[in-house]
DNA sequence: CTATGTGAATGATTTCACAGCT
DNA sequence: AGCTGTGAAATCATTCACATAG
């Protein structure tokens, strides 16, 4: 299949999200018009967004919503349930142990793990933290399919290594480094200081 | 000035960390080179994002790794603090009260938002909570350059239209929602869906 | 008549490649 | 000799515009 960018997969994700409001609404046609409108963009660029996977929508009328939403659930892989695993059970890892909206797409949080002996055995919202040192124990039971690194700087790399050679194959990163791993792995890192940064910059010229 | 790249942006939030990262390790002296294999790019990448602002670096010898940094910081507009509110006072909001990192580049969370009567008047993280009530009060008295949304996406839009009422004139936004701002104010939005969903599809083709 | 699907055109970003300093 | 700075070339992404289907 061909290469696909970047910028049309999380438009896609957006598409979805106005399509499952849509459905709420009880709105069961849309045109392309519509959802580039809701999403910031234009018509041509959501036509062609779609155009990559096939042709979903029919001339003169529209896209069925419940159609196209099922049609991009598919694209993006969204047909099943996926395990996650938050590694650190610090502040932010804890908040996000229960984060509405995980559920809702079928990202479902499954342990939760620290090195501190203090944390070990607690329970942090509702999910046990176990110790970290058992990460490969566990995974070799029960793979998570997705691992969600909420740890120090200093010490991702080395969990991320530890949990690819696990067999975890994605990655959500908020510690503040470049990780590195192989390419059959997925990596997206969420850099809070990085967006804050740009945000300084947009404030710099008005 | 030109219109500078997001992309580009996002580099030189990058490049900074790297060069803080050499500046602690005592080298006074990088090649556009070294920080593009520590960031996944390309030399030339480095040296024509640098371009667009000045010309910095040494022919035949590199960047001086703390001149560097000065740069990137004034380009960035880093040369300054920031006071940053926190609207929402759930998990993730008091986690974000005191994210290490925030401090580091000069942004302080300086107050922290509910609507909740349970939750104003206690303390999250060791700032109290404030009443959402006194919103345009609290910004009239003394204005946050930087406000972070992390309530409900139901109410997000009517706190940032009262927020930018106010004065404020950027956002960092968690709800999963995309927000309408006048054109002299600046939002990125981080969507944690968004980008388990990118993942999702990550893992779709290997 | 309306709105999709898509090549072709435009615009933006990245990479190349080399002249010019140090 | 080595590495920057930068036009020119190549690649990638978006927008245009229209033939086509309902």
């Amino acid at each position: 299949m061909r290469k696909i960018a970047e910028s049309t997969v999380r438009r896609l994700s957006l598409y979805l999200r106005f399509l499952e409001d849509f459905e709420e609404q009880g709105i069961d046609t849309v045109s392309s018009d519509a959802l580039a409108t809701r999403g910031h963009t234009t018509s041509a660029q959501v036509r062609k967004d779609l155009s990559f996977f096939g042709s979903f929508g029919k001339r003169g009328l529209g896209y069925s919503v419940p159609e196209l939403a099922s049609r991009i659930r598919d694209i993006l892989g969204l047909g099943r349930a996926y395990r996650v695993a938050v590694i650190g059970a610090g502040n932010l890892g804890a908040a996000l142990v229960h984060f509405s909206g995980f559920d809702r797409h079928g990202f479902h949080v499954v342990s939760l793990y620290d090195s501190d002996p203090k944390k070990i055995g607690t329970e942090r919202n509702g999910l046990a933290v176990r110790d970290q040192k058992d990460l490969e124990a566990d995974m070799a039971e029960e793979l998570a399919d997705i691992a969600i690194i909420v740890t120090p700087a200093s010490v991702a790399q080395e969990l991320v290594d530890r949990l690819v050679g696990a067999g975890v194959k994605a990655f959500l990163n908020f510690a503040p480094v470049q990780l590195k791993v192989p390419d059959d792995v997925v990596v997206k890192t969420v850099s809070l200081a990085l967006e804050l940064e740009a945000l300084s910059y947009g404030l710099r010229n008005r």
